[in-house]
DNA sequence: TGAAGATTGTTAACGACTGGAATAATTCTC
DNA sequence: GAGAATTATTCCAGTCGTTAACAATCTTCA
């Protein structure tokens, strides 16, 4: 084989290309991380979420995260059929069924949460702290200029026109 | 309804997930504004390596953006019916198709490249040259150390443990 | 009070997107 | 010249997520 070894140049480094690219490598470094405690960040994020506000309703937690109704239902299937979250009756409303994290759950979540942590110390391993801060400014300032998910993480699966 | 917002707290600014959620939202817009010129990432990504390096073959270029074989044919296909690219066959290896822009495929891709640099204005609205240069010497250097898809940006719809 | 209209959780059907295996035609290695 | 490797292609199967429809339950308000 030649291997002439395209040029990328044609990819020069704008600060659009590099945000993806960075962007996405650290979601899916993330998702590899989290698989080792058998979960994803959808899953992740919920059981974040139920323990956030424990008793609220599937939908009141689908909607924070931008998570549909008919979805939700199979994610907190799966949960609840390993045992991380219950679904309980409401007294006050029938038709709710109103989430908690069982002690399984919690621990699951721990551990989600020390994964996230290496996940983070892994990501700046080159930086230092002061490239960390300006970083991290820096990137709030997009997200507030941007008025990118209010608060909410957008997920890599989501949106129509994403195809990328 | 009670409309208590769930408290976004639990998620933190944390570096890692400052850099996916900028980088996903990044991802999408860019997807959403190239639809107006009907390309998608990946189908402006084989734009641009054709045009980098016309003449090779459909595997050379899948390679180099790490799409597979099986799927560079349905993306050529596409390019091609629409009439921006050509496969020629290659005198001196018969199974070669080279790959080839044409003037309507040059012109696409110049509308691609106009529209790529207004996603990039649009992005970077809100932060001076400094902050934004800064921004591209962080992030490079990330790159840099993280071995960062080598010079190949990932996509948003590669690899298995993706899920986000 | 009671009927119409919302809302919650669920299921089912459908479509978009991909990667992997198998195949035919060619080329390369010895 | 035989067998291994390579290119492009087709096919199939699996993953995912969205929309629509539905039953049960609540709310509204005449």
């Amino acid at each position: 084989m030649t291997e002439e070894r395209i040029n990328g140049d044609r990819a020069p480094s704008t600060l659009a290309f590099l945000l993806s690219q960075v962007g996405i490598h650290a979601s899916r470094r993330f998702a590899e991380r989290i698989a080792a405690v058998e979960l994803n960040p959808p899953l992740f994020r919920v059981l974040n979420l139920v323990d956030a506000a424990e008793g609220r309703s599937q939908q009141a937690i689908g909607a924070a995260i931008d998570v549909p109704p008919s979805r939700m239902v199979a994610l907190v299937d799966e949960l609840e059929q390993r045992g991380l979250v219950e679904r309980r009756p409401n007294p006050g409303d029938r038709r709710v069924r109103a989430l908690y994290l069982t002690a399984k759950g919690r621990k699951a979540l721990a551990r989600g949460r020390q994964i996230a942590h290496e996940h983070e110390e892994a990501l700046t391993h080159g930086l230092s702290a002061a490239d960390r801060k300006r970083l991290v400014d820096l990137l709030q300032k997009m997200v507030d200029e941007q008025a990118i998910g209010k608060g909410v993480h957008p997920g890599l699966s989501d949106a129509k026109p994403l195809r990328n």
